[in-house]
DNA sequence: TAGTTCTATCGTATTTTTACGATAAAGACG
DNA sequence: CGTCTTTATCGTAAAAATACGATAGAACTA
């Protein structure tokens, strides 16, 4: 056994852990990734611009988006028949602040 | 359409984003993520430490102790027939830093 | 109004992940 | 040597993720 004495802790717990989780699995997917670079480069552009950019089919890319969405990388905002996607900045900025403190 | 100009981009590709993306989805669990918690708290705890604190079988620890290796979170040094496992300080700090200047 | 565009959702097939018991391999100990 | 301890791997079952075509719904346009 010999269980070594606590040192340092990873300092997260409850809530914010799951949150920080539903993160990393969120963006642990290569096209789910690729979604996200694509809007830090083109903040605004709609879901079909997405689709014109990756190799996979709406339905597909929609359901990233949905995922995406959940985890709060991105959002999006409703204008007429499209739907314009951005960086969800406050969410990416808890996560930035969440990794920077505890590893 | 209306894809917007490009502006600021996400600054990685390649080898590198296929690596950040594999610690992304091997943390994106919540056993794993309990795993390097632990590990944090518990540097060179051995297997069977990690089976006693989590209420899955020894065979599952193992495979997730791979998935963690085989993404750079973890370490294992073997002692006689136990291993002892730590946090892969260079990878951590490597992700770190990525996140840190990616975001 | 009828037609077009855009996106989300539904139903479903395929693939991947997760979990387990059983077993094997390697070192310690008598 | 045989036995015990420790961990990884194998085979496999169940659950979840991923992908697609088809369709529905909402908002423009003629």
């Amino acid at each position: 056994m010999t269980l070594p004495d606590p040192c340092c802790t990873l300092a997260i717990s409850g809530a914010d852990q799951e949150r920080l989780i539903a993160m990393f699995k969120a963006l642990g997917n290569p096209l789910r990734f690729e979604i996200v670079k694509l809007l830090a480069t083109r903040p605004g552009c709609i879901t079909g611009d997405i689709v014109d950019h990756l190799p996979i089919a709406q339905a597909t890319v929609s359901q990233h988006l949905k995922v995406l969405r959940a985890a709060g990388w991105v959002e999006g905002e409703v204008e007429g028949t499209a739907v314009h996607y951005c960086l969800d900045r406050a969410n990416v900025a808890w996560f930035r602040a969440r990794v920077a403190e505890i590893f």
